[in-house]
RNA sequence: GUGGGUGUAGCUCAGUUGGUUAGAGCGCCAGAUUGUGGUCCUGGAGGUCGUGGGUUCGACCCCCAUUACCCACCCCA
């Protein structure tokens, strides 16, 4: 026989695949999400995954460029979104004669980003986002919702999680204050690390921007605020008088406001969250687990005031969260015991015949489909042994044993693998017993 | 792009200062005669030690190169 050259099987590094039975487990995620939002009025869009590359790198500076995937065919030049927050100021100045405004949207779908994969980073990862875009103004009712859906999701998916959030306006009042605001990037990017870098560096690089030593101490200080909204406002009334600050200050206190309406029970307020996309204006957040080596933020949010302004004239003020999903079940599926798999089983009960009785095995699986139970027949021929090994192999809790005593009865073996226990049932009776078995879970 | 680490069986990893046929656990397959799996017992298959070169009588082990992956930085979810 000839040598074949055989390709070794290789998957890109960064790009994710699942077995079948952790992707039964994250596709149940994405449903539980997808419900929160649609529960919460969020309507669906799915805009494509390519985009032109006008459309996409028209607000990246440039440092973005270099992580997108970009190519062209033919004389079109495109990208892979790296995010569903531009296309979706594409979809929205594209069609705002048409949206019903504040437009909610939601959208689950795959990002990319050409970067250096590592713990909890990928090249093509899930977001879920959704979104609440104004047409002119935005009230700040839509920054409580947002805040409150994205508890909503983690309480959806049973985590414990601390929404910490902050308003931009805070800091950025105070940079204002101290004659820096030329500068408020670079100093909010210093700020954003605090908690990776040790004081005296993040002192210098602050130093070097050009804030006296009396200022960093007071910007530093500054973030290291936390705790409700009584005790943010009693710390920072009279820290600053400047008019960004102050409006930053009360928008807190009326997006809080707006939480209790909505019986939020996470929140804490935190000026340490910045978040590191400098299109924040306001509101920002995220959220952190509590109790858990995961220390990571597992998504955020925020208000941008100028979303659209690469688009459109018109001024389309939005506000938005995400949640990383991918880097969320990569987290936790990573922690001993957090997924109870036998949830993730796909069959109910598993059709074991002989040669004899296949037919009626065959007819007896369609209709226990029809009856909503997924039977599944081992139509491989191999020994009823290895059909019972298989069963036992793939966990599958019930097996029914069709022979020439049970098609001639009527009355089929049902088997409960877990505890050995076997008992011949009607058809009626052995969908009942799965289908109660299954409420008990 | 910068820095560090690791490549040995399908998976997780041992492999002693370089010495003959490279090991374990898990998994997989097969055995107690043809309608009963898991546990236990017994047996079996499976590795050009990432790749290429060098040093040596001799290399999984030492040196160089290369490649892949992992981790950290940058940036971010």
């Amino acid at each position: 026989m000839e040598k074949k050259n055989l390709i070794t099987p290789k998957k890109l590094q960064g790009f994710w695949e699942l077995m079948p039975k952790e992707q039964i487990l994250f596709s149940s995620i994405l449903n539980k999400l997808e419900e929160v939002f649609k529960q919460n009025c969020f309507v669906p869009l799915d805009t494509p995954v390519l985009e032109y590359s006008e459309a996409l790198l028209a607000k990246s500076g440039g440092d973005t460029d270099k992580e997108v995937y970009r190519f062209t065919k033919g004389s079109t030049d495109m990208c892979m979104r790296y995010d569903l927050t531009v296309p979706l100021a594409r979809f929205v100045s594209m069609h705002k004669e048409e949206l019903a405004f504040p437009f909610k949207r939601y959208q689950i779908g795959k990002v990319y980003r050409g970067e250096r994969p590592q713990k909890g980073r990928f090249r093509e990862f899930y977001q879920c986002d959704a979104d609440i875009i104004g047409n002119e103004t935005l009230s700040m009712v839509a920054d409580a919702e947002c805040v409150n859906l994205f508890e909503k999701c983690f309480n959806a998916l049973n985590l414990d999680v601390e929404i910490r959030v902050s308003n931009r306006k805070i800091l950025s009042g105070y940079i204002q204050e101290i004659e820096k605001e030329d500068k408020t990037n670079d100093i909010l990017i210093v700020l954003d690390k605090l908690s990776k870098i040790p004081f005296e560096e993040a002192v210098n690089m602050l130093a070097e921007i050009g804030l006296t030593e009396q200022q960093c101490n007071n910007i530093i200080n500054l973030t290291k605020t936390t705790g409700s909204i009584t005790e943010i406002n009693q710390n920072l009334t009279n820290f600053c008088q400047n008019e960004l600050f102050q409006l930053g200050l009360s928008e807190l206190q009326e997006t809080d406001k707006y939480l209790q309406l909505m019986g939020s029970k996470a929140v804490i307020y935190d000026l340490s969250i910045i978040r590191g996309h400098n299109y924040y204006t306001g509101t920002v957040f995220e959220a952190f687990l509590k109790n858990s080596e995961v220390t990571s933020a597992l998504g955020g949010g925020g208000r941008f005031e100028n979303l659209c302004s690469y688009f459109s004239d018109k001024k389309m003020p939005g506000v938005g969260m995400s949640v990383g999903v991918t880097r969320l079940f990569d987290l936790l599926s990573k922690q001993e015991g957090y997924f109870d798999t036998a949830l993730a089983n796909d069959i109910d009960c598993a059709i074991i015949t002989f040669d004899d009785t296949f037919d009626a095995g065959l007819k007896l699986v369609a209709d226990l489909r029809k009856e909503d139970i997924k039977a599944e027949s081992f139509y491989e021929n191999k020994s009823f042994k290895s059909k019972m090994k298989e069963a036992n192999r793939r966990q599958i809790k019930y097996v029914v044993i069709v022979g020439e005593e049970e098609v001639a009865t009527q009355q089929y073996t049902l088997k409960d693998m877990t505890t050995s226990e076997q008992e011949k049932l009607s058809i009626e009776k052995i969908v009942e017993k799965i289908k109660s078995d299954r409420m008990c879970k």
